[in-house]
DNA sequence: CCCAGAAATTGTACGGCGTACAGAGATAGG
DNA sequence: CCTATCTCTGTACGCCGTACAATTTCTGGG
């Protein structure tokens, strides 16, 4: 017995900065490696294996802490209206995710049930419940607003190939303008037709618009 | 000049052959190697790079073969009211895309900018566009619903972690269910209350009442 | 105070990966 | 037939994740 709490010499590092030097990683190269995430921190590659069973371990603790910091400002704010609210927070995560294009491409590769996302989840079905809505309505609205979200961030990122902070919005939509431009009007009328509005897909207006839908349909 | 047209001997391969294999591997092993490709088919790793320029390109026509393979029925039915026409185009999708949970894990990994993805878009903009929508609004309709069907996908296959078919949808669910009835009530009291909800995030009819609310925002 | 033993870290190694490079074999236009 | 051109192979490099054993560093019990 008591095979517990008989411990050896300190831990040098932590979870945290393990996972801070990952993210460095991934902003500046575009890919993660437990060496690069060792190499960062200064140790051999396998002590990062004190911390983390594995390579996935890390990818899920990565998203579940970039997720977790996702919460402030007018999303908490009772007295506004909770349309508003929701605005608030879906603006948030993507300006924060958003940030981190290329760890942002690793969030659906894990399953969401860390308590960080359960935390998430809790508050927007505060929102919808205080707004009116029935509790299984509210929570299938809820994951509705994240699939939307989450997708949206998903589909935001991967249009960038280069690693790296993601360039200006008005940048990449005058990439993606000239891209678009090329459809063949012959073959695809509609979309050539609808380039300089596909062109914009990624804007922060696109997002709203979409996230408004949404809402309107929930009412 | 005239370099082009001076051939050398016949290929043995075609980029079909190529992205069939790569598929099966995704279905069989969870994971896409070019090594693994260049065995299936039986030739040398290095045979790919005639094919395709780098490992990326295998992924981006792949996705685009998966997409573009989702046209079928009742949505190319113009007698059926729009909705219902949608409504069979994002259950088709998904049937195809999650009958290869690895692959479709792929899907937002690269920019969708090409012709299959373009064709898709057009018939959605038609369908919208016939439904009164005006053009533009059509587009970002339409772009709405990529998302949300691209986004529930991705996070139905990222539900499970092992490589090959999903186990049916009653399984996942049950095993989901294992998970929510996990949550702490006394921290988690309205997520712990949705838990049988939550564990059906993944299913059909979370899928179609998501669909729902959105296309009820459009009109 | 010491020391037994657990825990953290390192050294080394293995198998697999993407892919660059040079050369061999096949093909068809001149 | 020759020769330019294309396909495919052999080989190699530098990464990767991570298993295993040895080493170091610490702590609690005697």
């Amino acid at each position: 017995m008591a095979t517990r709490g008989r411990p050896g010499p300190r831990r040098t590092l932590s979870e945290d900065e393990l996972l801070a030097a990952a993210l460095e990683l991934l902003d500046s190269e575009g890919q993660l490696s437990i060496r690069g995430i060792a190499a960062k921190v200064g140790v051999a590659p396998n002590a990062v294996y004190t911390y983390f069973p594995d390579k996935s371990a890390v990818i899920r603790a990565l998203v579940e802490k970039l997720l977790g910091e996702s919460d402030t400002g007018a999303f908490t704010d009772e007295t506004k209206p909770w349309r508003d609210r929701i605005e608030a927070l879906a603006l948030g995560v993507r300006e924060r995710l958003v940030a981190h294009p290329s760890a942002a491409g690793l969030l659906m590769s894990a399953p969401m049930d860390g308590p960080r996302t359960t935390a998430l989840n809790e508050r927007l079905l505060d929102v919808l419940i205080g707004a009116g809505l029935d509790p299984a309505d509210a929570a299938r609205a809820t994951y509705l607003l994240i699939v939307y979200v989450l997708g949206a961030i998903a589909l935001e990122v991967a249009d960038e190939t280069d690693p790296g902070p993601l360039p200006p919005e008005e940048d990449r939509i005058t990439r993606r303008r000239a891209t678009f431009d090329q459809i063949p009007a012959e073959i695809f009328p509609r979309s050539a037709a609808a380039a300089p509005t596909m062109a914009r897909f990624i804007s922060t207006d696109q997002y709203l618009w979409g996230l408004r839908r949404l809402l309107d349909g929930l009412e």
